[in-house]
DNA sequence: GTTAGTGCAAAGGTTTTGCATAATG
DNA sequence: CATTATGCAAAACCTTTGCACTAAC
């Protein structure tokens, strides 16, 4: 069993399992919808349910150890935690999805009076549209 | 039959029916599910189908005439599509939503290096916390 | 041993689809 | 009239839940 999901968990005040350590060495593979969760780590341990994947993520979101987003409109997707502060563009023509870091969350807060006494935990961007080679691509088609 | 809404109808190129027309004044009204639209609109079209109100909202999606947002996890919310460049903002405690305006693509377009080549269509910022009031609510609850 | 976690199957909620009927252009 | 939209019911999807059983502490 991979130590550092031993350690997390046990830190968290979770229970070790061959599941859950299973499950998170998964999630740290990318941006992972549950399904996709459950058919990888299924791969290693094919008596997995799909209602651990789910309650596992859902455990582990509570603790902040992995955060949901929302890179399509049908599906939540999820990836650890840390690093704070990054956010999402998502190429609509070939699914690629670029991290990036923009300081929004302060940039919101001095700037912003409508956040005027909020205390802001969650901060999402999401920014989609076509990357360069799609629309190279798409073009060559076009003229075609 | 609101005259704004057909006109906006027939230069989509949409048949002009009295579901969408009502459908779109509904939306109208502020940031609501699908389920939510159906409600509001069945008071005047007691017929209307859910069927075609997720048909209607989908239509409109694709020409651009509503935009989709997520203001939670589990529900799809609309709202009409102009003005851009909006953001929300969602109190966790009491569900209140705050729009703000912030010029994020520009922004992001300048700034990150990530984002060069991209074509933008679509910018989604959801800030989520906890607004003053409802910290004040709780910290008077939490004296008691 | 006690308590929390798991698998399975079944239920829940939201969104989509097939088809006959009705309405629009 | 030809074509598109509607309503209804059923299906599809994703997620959650109840319960008996198993594993962790």
């Amino acid at each position: 069993m991979p130590k550092l999901a031993q350690n997390v968990l046990k830190s968290s005040g979770m229970r070790v399992t061959n599941q859950r350590a299973l499950i998170m060495e998964v999630i740290r593979q990318g941006h992972l919808d549950a399904d996709e969760i459950y058919r990888r780590a299924r791969q290693k341990e094919p008596r997995l349910s799909l209602s651990t994947v789910y309650r596992t993520l859902q455990a582990l979101k509570e603790r902040g150890l992995v955060a949901e987003i929302h890179l399509d409109k049908s599906h939540r997707h999820y990836e650890v935690q840390p690093p704070k502060g990054h956010h999402h563009l998502v190429c609509l023509g070939c699914g690629r999805v670029v991290e990036f870091r923009y300081p929004l969350s302060s940039l919101v807060k001095k700037n912003v009076p409508e956040a005027r006494g909020f205390s802001i935990t969650e901060t999402e961007i999401r920014i989609a549209g076509y990357c360069a080679e799609c629309r190279r691509k798409w073009q060559e088609a076009a003229g075609r």
